[in-house]
DNA sequence: TTGTGTTTTATTGCCTCC
DNA sequence: GGAGGCAATAAAACACAA
């Protein structure tokens, strides 16, 4: 705010309130008039009207609402009509203990009855319709300083749950790094395991030309699978070509079904949302067939 | 003194309720 | 249709810096 306003505190009878108005606001005593339907309380005059009316008057609303205010008015129309004409043009603020008042019995009920309305404007010598209008604006600040507040406790509320969620987020980055680690783990154990396994294999398929080979050792393979009249001759390039072939096929022995139970199947065929663990292999030295 | 920003008072037009 | 409320706005009053 480049000027802000400071009112000048004036506890005297400026625009005709009485001193013992601010006795009794400092007192914080409620008036009478505070509250709706209570009786009436000593009038104290304050500033008339300070509306130019001279203007106002083109517009039929306001001829309504001089009409509306004249019911009001003790004085007669003419009379006050007359005085109307004759304010200042001048547009008069309220004096601090007029606010101070309007203040307080705004606290009590911010919505305004006419018995009420009247009965504030006796009271501190203002049109009723000023006490209308101040009414009016106030309930509009009120309104807006509502929404600030609602706005303040919305922000506070987006901030808090803005900061959960960033924690939330950072967790879960966290989690998932730990289950790469240990899935990279796992897969590293498994690959030992099939390594150790094929290490086993690998000297029987490298025997000296002189010793009989063993060619196939696979668990799921059953011995008497193997016909010995049926084994072609070792090391003739029709069997070596057959072993190629065999380890170009990604699954050379199909064992039969019916001998096999469903663990046994299963080891063999795994499924793939279950084979290492859920993680795809590109190439499983178990499954293969290497000499 | 003047320009500028803020606050307050008041008006206007529209809407709702009875 | 009248009364009253509300949003938008005008205009006066006021504070303050330059």
């Amino acid at each position: 705010m480049a000027g802000g306003r400071v009112y000048p505190s004036n506890n005297d009878t400026t625009d005709g309130v009485p001193n013992n108005l601010s006795v009794l606001l400092q007192n914080q005593r409620l008036h009478p008039l505070f509250i709706p339907g209570s009786s009436p309380s000593p009038s104290f005059l304050g500033t008339r009207s300070m509306v130019s009316f001279e203007d106002s008057l083109k517009t039929n609303r306001l001829k309504r609402s001089i009409f509306k205010m004249f019911d009001e008015q003790e004085n007669g129309y003419d009379e006050y009509l007359e005085e109307c004409f004759h304010q200042p043009e001048k547009k008069r603020r309220l004096t601090v203990d007029q606010i101070q008042f309007l203040e307080k019995s705004f606290e009590v009920d911010n919505k305004l009855e006419p018995e009420r309305k009247i009965q504030l404007a006796k009271d501190l010598g203002l049109q009723p319709r000023q006490v209308a209008i101040w009414f009016q604006n106030r309930r509009a600040r009120w309104k807006t300083k509502q929404l600030e507040k609602d706005y303040d406790t919305l922000l506070a509320m987006y901030n808090s749950l803005k900061a959960d969620y960033d924690d939330l987020l950072k967790e879960k980055d966290k989690l998932k790094e730990e289950v790469l680690q240990l899935t990279d783990k796992l897969q590293t154990k498994e690959n030992e395991r099939r390594n150790s396994e094929f290490s086993d294999v690998k000297p029987l398929l490298l025997q000296e030309p002189s010793q009989k080979p063993i060619v196939v050792s696979m668990a799921a393979c059953k011995q008497e699978d193997i016909d010995p009249d049926n084994i072609p001759q070792y090391y003739s390039d029709e069997f070596h070509s057959s072993l190629l072939e065999a380890a170009d096929s990604s699954y050379p022995f199909e064992p039969d079904q019916s001998d096999l139970s469903q663990d046994e199947e299963d080891s063999l065929h795994p499924p793939a949302s279950l084979s290492n663990f859920g993680f795809p292999v590109e190439d499983h030295p178990f499954w293969s067939w290497t000499y």
